[in-house]
DNA sequence: AAAATCGTCAACCGCCTGGGT
DNA sequence: GACCCAGGCGGTTGACGATTT
């Protein structure tokens, strides 16, 4: 329906404008968020030991994505308590990876990404952060969400050998019938490698067992994504600061402090006080200081 | 108009792995 | 080798909007 197709970019480009901030949602999770903020959170709003759960605030969000950007993830357990989040490590790490950090593409899928997607799962399975890593800007979970709403289905459907492009989300039943018949840009491409699955490799989870072997280029994963040749990602915005994040030897993710000190300062003065918070003392290190000179010496 | 059903997706949970001691 | 901890992964849940009945 052209309407809803419409209507869904609508909210895309909304959030995306919001994201320069706080994405606060798309696909109707817009009002969700106000209720949130309005103390109606997702199930629970706190476990027992006090730590908040359900949906995100943007407030939460700001304050993560100030400190994140400010100080990096050096410990995604610690973080929130210097964060002055009450979130758990993993809420933290799981919101900044899969919303938060930059170069995170939302939206539509296109016929490319929904090809990959195809091809990679059928010779990996639900192997979804290697197929994340062959996606710059998406993630396992985003993956895993559109493969289960829509690849899964359509590619399910043995009179859907071919399909077509992705976009189409939601429309009535004639509407659907026609996508059904009209279908037939995508195609199941079988796996050319045999399927080796994770449980018969050993791996670290910075190298998912399966990237060195469906892509002999590709080495790296979900969470890094230093295949800086193949981000074509178009959020100019987003890539900027993405950018600055990756370092040319090192891994923000797993690196935390690999900025160099043109950058760090540029970003300290900008974008930590931008966002308005103090955050508590980083626990390595005393106070106000020059943070990141002294990082060089206590890293590297 | 209201209720029922469906589709979407952010977030949680539990398990696994690797590194350090 | 055993234990602990942190990070990562995949499965699942559940709230909400959209659509259908």
């Amino acid at each position: 329906m052209a309407e809803y197709k419409l209507l869904q970019i609508l909210k895309f480009e909304a959030g995306k404008i919001e994201s320069k901030g706080t994405r606060v949602s798309e696909g109707g999770k817009a009002a969700k968020v106000k209720k949130d903020q309005g103390n109606m959170v997702r199930t629970p709003s706190c476990d027992k030991s006090g730590l908040r759960k359900g949906t995100w605030t943007p407030e939460e969000d700001q304050k993560l994505r100030a400190y994140v950007t400010k100080y990096g993830c050096w410990n995604w357990r610690q973080l929130p308590k210097y964060a002055g989040l009450q979130r758990c490590g993993k809420s933290c790490r799981l919101r900044w990876l899969n919303y938060l950090r930059p170069n995170v593409k939302r939206g539509n899928y296109s016929k490319e990404e929904e090809e990959t997607i195809v091809r990679l799962h059928a010779s990996l399975g639900n192997k979804w952060s290697a197929i994340a890593a062959q996606l710059p800007g998406r993630t396992d979970n985003e993956v895993k969400n559109h493969w289960h709403t829509n690849l899964n289905k359509r590619f399910k459907d043995k009179t859907l050998e071919t399909q077509a492009d992705g976009q189409f989300k939601r429309g009535t039943s004639k509407e659907k019938e026609e996508t059904k018949l009209n279908n037939h840009d995508l195609q199941i491409v079988p796996a050319s490698p045999p399927l080796i699955l994770e449980s018969s490799v050993s791996h670290s989870p910075a190298q998912p067992a399966s990237s060195d072997q469906f892509s002999s280029d590709t080495k790296d994963n979900n969470s890094v994504d230093s295949n800086k040749d193949s981000v074509t990602d178009d959020d100019n915005s987003n890539k900027a600061l993405f950018e600055a994040f990756e370092a040319d030897s090192g891994s923000f993710w797993t690196e935390p402090f690999f900025w160099d000190n043109s950058n760090i300062n540029s970003s300290n003065n900008t974008l930590g006080s931008a966002a308005g918070y103090e955050f508590a003392e980083f626990p390595f290190l005393g106070g106000e200081m020059d943070f990141y000179d002294q990082l060089d010496g206590f890293f590297f």
